[in-house]
DNA sequence: TTGGATGAGTTTTACGTATAACGTCCGACG
DNA sequence: CGTCGGACGTTATACGTAAAACTCATCCAA
């Protein structure tokens, strides 16, 4: 358990004073210290294995090089991936990313820089993780939100997909393909990313002469999907012909209800999703569904956060995002 | 952007000096300071919104309260359970957990703490993510291994689950449906968890006559367990009636092998998973597989960390499994 | 010859916390 | 009456870094 060495330490072994070191190595020493010295410096220190301290850093610099990410849940794929998005940028420019431990994680919670273990510069939050939000909200550290209503004001920048965009796609895919009678399987969560969807498909369908939708509202899991879904395929007067789901998992919950009841997807019934999650291509048949840049949302997001750190103006603009075409759509059985 | 309210900003507050606030709010001041003057000092503390700075408590106490933890990828189920649980056991000890950017994430990454941009106490890793271990084990940062071999030496604690007992639990429950042939969709990264598989299998195989398996490696991916279930599918010899997978997500390829060969799941021929993730009740039929407490690997990894911090004797033993029987397996066709 | 200007460093200080070492006051005991 | 030991605090210091302020030559122009 040697102790890690110190500035004064290289400083020591390259003969040199503590704060040649820290210029040197911080890279501020244009016209401050020579060509040679400076080679010396470098030297101590790799020779050292020296390793500045990160926690004295901070303390002189008042900023952590930590930003702090909430989300709803890991476990759901599309957030890893934004994290991952989000953690590389991050890591490109000496950042680091810490999780807010999603209320599924951790009991109370209603504060998250009482969890947060780390001091931080900023906040990336998704409007899905809309319970934490009052309280970052207070401590006026820079706050990056991520598929968040335009309207609301607060957030010193917002990174959003073109949800209505893809419900369109989705929607004329469908119409295009001779389906009147929809059923909309809608996320429970009361998340603005979720009322797009609902509003977006509502104006793709106004105007289409006979065009019809059914709302079911489920939770975010396969097995309340599924229910959900049953539900709207059993319901009173004619039987759907095309589910569209606010996420693919709904989307598989809604495969397993059609096959439950017999229904052959698409012969049948039409599904199609959103996320294009690992799941989309290991159903069978695959999902038709809406692909949107996951990683790109969390790279996004870090480059805005930084962009605001440093008083730039963050990028605009919503990320497109794009249909992809599978098994699970056909026409209607005529 | 008011400044945060230091400790003295407290003290000047409540009228006292900076060190009875720390000893007060430290917990540490039994017979040092009054009932009165320690509740002067909570009330003032609250007042301000006071929130001590880490990086300075860092700094004077020489510990983070911060842990690494390396695994392969965060878009896999498994590891963002495992890491919820890790998350959650570290919160309620005032710990963080901070992740290591996989390689799929950030280029580089040579060195995992170079880009932790914490400094850490401790280190939790799986032994899926084997690359980054070399560096590690140079660092003497006590070190938690998940999933791991028992005969290799390094690591300040194990938490392993009993691996071999699942497959011996699958192999039972296929032999006992009658199935002598089978396949061993085989995960073609090299790590011990997956070695273990590869030797329970033949164990459990081992005596019983008739039996025999081919094994056949791929990559964790749906597509590319497909594509090797496939192969194990239409090669020489009797076709096999039973594909035991290291894994949920080549499981998942191997169904969609069976159909796309016009064979039906379980009927023609059956298909046994491992680590039920979301995606097992997912898929029709549902998988059979074997359920792995991923959370509990990361709440035990998390525990068995700080018993290391601070001088206690983590809890050994392996983690149970238990095979879950879903829709996936049958008797084979006769 | 004086007086900048420049180059090449060094000395010093502050960041906010935890804690060791040091004061006081007061009641009680010998 | 002295002094001893709690009870209740305070003062001082160190952690490792970054950077502002300072020193000290040297060189060049007026």
């Amino acid at each position: 358990m040697k102790t890690q060495p110190t500035s004064r330490d290289v400083a020591r072994a390259a003969g040199v004073s503590q704060a040649t070191v820290s210029l040197v190595l911080g890279d501020k020493w244009r016209g401050r210290v020579s060509e040679r010295t400076a080679g010396l410096v470098r030297e101590a220190a790799r020779e050292l294995g020296y390793r500045p301290n990160l926690a004295a850093r901070s303390l002189r610099l008042g900023r952590t090089r930590t930003a702090l990410l909430v989300v709803p849940a890991l476990t759901n794929e599309f957030f890893a991936r934004v994290y991952t998005g989000a953690a590389r940028v991050a890591a490109e420019h000496g950042f680091g990313v810490v999780l807010y431990p999603s209320p599924e994680g951790v009991g109370p919670a209603r504060d998250p820089f009482a969890s947060a273990s780390a001091a931080l510069d900023g906040v990336i939050a998704s409007s899905m993780a809309a319970d934490a939000l009052a309280s970052i909200r207070g401590s006026d550290l820079p706050l990056v939100m991520l598929d968040s209503d335009p309207g609301e004001s607060g957030p010193a920048a917002r990174v959003n997909l073109d949800i209505a965009d893809g419900i369109r796609q989705v929607t004329d895919h469908l119409l295009g393909l001779g389906h009147r009678r929809f059923a909309h399987l809608a996320s429970a969560v009361d998340s603005w990313t979720f009322q797009v969807r609902g509003r977006a498909l509502d104006e793709a369908l106004a105007g289409v002469p006979g065009a019809e939708v059914l709302t079911v509202p489920a939770a975010l899991t396969v097995d309340a999907a599924r229910q959900a879904a049953e539900r709207a395929l059993t319901g009173a007067g004619p039987r759907p012909t095309a589910l569209i789901c606010d996420d693919d998992i709904l989307a598989a919950g809604a495969c397993k209800a059609a096959r439950r009841l017999g229904l052959r997807v698409p012969d049948d019934v039409s599904v199609a999703g959103f996320d294009d999650l690992a799941l989309a291509t290991a159903l069978e048949p695959e999902l038709t569904t809406v692909q949107l840049p996951a990683e790109r949302v969390g790279e996004r997001g870090m480059a805005a956060l930084l962009d605001v750190l440093e008083g730039r103006e963050p990028e605009a603009g919503d990320l497109p995002v794009s249909l992809v075409v599978r098994g699970s759509t056909a026409p209607p059985a005529r």
